[in-house]
DNA sequence: AGCAACGATTTGAACGATCAAATTTTCGCG
DNA sequence: CGCGAAAATTTGATCGTTCAAATCGTTGCT
């Protein structure tokens, strides 16, 4: 017997009020009498009823629902597991705003501009997070000219693409790298880098550039910019030390350090004098092998997107600006730097 | 003009039937005929008209929604990821049937049943996928009774907890790895194992012994049970090789073949000779290491996951068997063993 | 030709909530 | 005491879809 679910009517009845007063009990309590009030929650929790979002969501045209996409699976797989730690973090904050997390796959920024027109026109989505921005980004013009509300995790990267955003200063993190490094005395710090032109790469490059030159350094012929392979690494590193004589290695990702740190076990295995290597994302691997590492505030980062996320669905079209936060990354030190 | 949101019978309007014409060309398209079929879904595309999922769930309880519970931030960093990576091939084969998954935090399993509670009630979710199963698993129990459709990726470990699953072969897995070192002539081959009483972890731990034994060799004192970490790891290695002489490693985990894997090099590095470990789960510290390991077909695993599911909700209450699938897993040879 | 049976299509109601407007109650104040 | 304004509450309509029942049109068979 009377195990239907109950609705917002059943409520009603049982204190002895309208469906509207139990809605406004619900979305604007202050429109409600203290001691109605107080009845209407009473049969709330004594009926265990909970809003039916659905039915909410077809007067409202508010689901309550944030998106993301998931990384690839063929993804870098060192650095790959960082995006999924940013989506649980994303989903924990979110939760406690009431906002629930869907995720979707994607190949390619296309694809994902034709999930988010799916989710937005049939799930009716709140809201996107965007992670791995870059230049030329054409699924944050898309949000834009659309008027969705998303926040981004990273920098729009592209000339003037103004957005509200949540980033991790990398040139702070590789700063706090280097000058870790010349204040154990090492003087030719070489940085094992991402092809010059994507904005995070450069960025991170510019925090060891500029450290070097401060400490009077001259940083010509000690970094190296290829692709994010391990294999790269190692080789940059090969370069960098044999012929450049590096007595150290700022690496702009774990996958290189990795790499790096291959080469210079290599050389101590043969007899070779060890040296000093500093990875980026502070990935399981880094805790494995003892990499000292950049570690990006993720947990943070997700907590401010969102928080982005809930003023900006408070008051849509706030073009102003301030919307933009960048945290400080710090070190995590381990016995390889 | 006209860029209102389409609904059901603006399609209607155009094509010049009623709605529920509409609605059958959607949902049963063998009610209608076929050239008023045809009518129809041109004034669909023409219109680029989407159902909305809120209105039809209002009236079918159905979400198209699946959920799963992504793994906390502080888990085991070396093995974390591998969730991660199976919530993304579950995405990727739901979104083929038209299904999107949303992804919740709970703290255990009672908060996990909690959040069932909203999801169902709010949300009106369709299904669960549940990981990591373990003995008197309260989660199983709860959404039998409520009679929520759900698959496992794991096995039911308690006594006869019945229900639709998919896994993997653990035993198969150490069995493999235990026949290789076997065929390379090593005989005293130990093995780094977790706490009797785990499912999973006697699971692995029988593949290994039945093989040594098969192979003529008394695993007496040479298996260890300890808790899953790194520190862990390297301590077993330490016992099974100094004290009792193991030749070779088979490990529960990634995470313990790590530890082994460092106690080894640790040896090397003093002299001494080296010996293979083979770790479990394919993580990204086991690639970056060079551990050979065996990898769980998570893809397929996933796949499966969610074929059982669709076929689950298209036949409510079918507890017939052989809804169970066991995968097997296959080794991944790398340098270590 | 007449009628039954079936297939194709349409109509009215309902799902569970909120919005907008109408109604009732309370309260202040001359 | 009576009136008007403000506060509290209720009523009717609506969001976009599917369900169930009703209607219309064909076809087949005697």
């Amino acid at each position: 017997m009377g195990d239907e679910r109950p609705t917002i009517t059943t409520v009603a009845a049982r204190a002895n009020v309208s469906r509207q007063t139990v809605s406004n009990v619900l979305n604007a309590p202050h429109r409600v009498q203290a001691d109605t009030r107080e009845r209407v929650q009473a049969a709330i929790s004594e009926l265990g009823y909970r809003p039916h979002r659905a039915a909410r969501q077809l007067r409202t045209h508010r689901s309550n629902l944030i998106a993301m996409r998931t990384a690839p699976l063929s993804d870098d797989v060192v650095a790959g597991s960082i995006l999924d730690r940013f989506v649980h973090a994303v989903t924990e904050s979110a939760e406690r705003y009431g906002f629930r997390t869907l995720v979707f796959t994607a190949t390619d920024d296309a694809d994902e501009i034709n999930t988010y027109n799916d989710l937005l026109n049939s799930y009716e989505l709140d809201a996107f997070i965007l992670t791995g921005t870059h230049h030329r980004d054409k699924r944050t013009t898309w949000l834009r000219k659309q008027g969705v509300p998303f926040v981004t995790f990273g920098r729009p990267w592209g000339v003037r693409a103004k957005h509200w955003w949540v980033d991790v200063d990398g040139k702070a993190g590789t700063t706090a790298a280097t000058e870790r490094l010349l204040d154990q005395g090492y003087r030719r710090i070489g940085f094992v880098g991402w092809p010059i032109g994507s904005g995070v790469g450069d960025d991170r490059r510019t925090g060891w550039e500029t450290s070097l030159r401060a400490a009077g350094v001259d940083p010509a012929g000690l970094a190296t910019a290829t692709e994010n392979t391990v294999a790269e690494g190692h080789a940059s590193a090969q370069q960098l030390i044999r012929r450049h004589a590096a007595e150290a290695l700022v690496c702009a990702s774990d996958t290189l350090a990795l790499g790096a740190y291959r080469m210079i076990s290599d050389q101590v295995s043969r007899g070779g004098s060890t040296l000093p290597v500093i990875g980026f994302d502070d990935s399981p691997v880094a805790s494995a092998l003892g990499l000292t590492t950049v570690a990006q505030p993720l947990r943070e980062a997700a907590a401010t997107c969102v928080d982005l996320l809930t003023s900006f669905l408070d008051r849509p079209g706030d073009t102003s600006a301030d919307h933009q936060v960048l945290l400080a990354p710090h070190l995590v030190i381990r016995q390889s730097g």
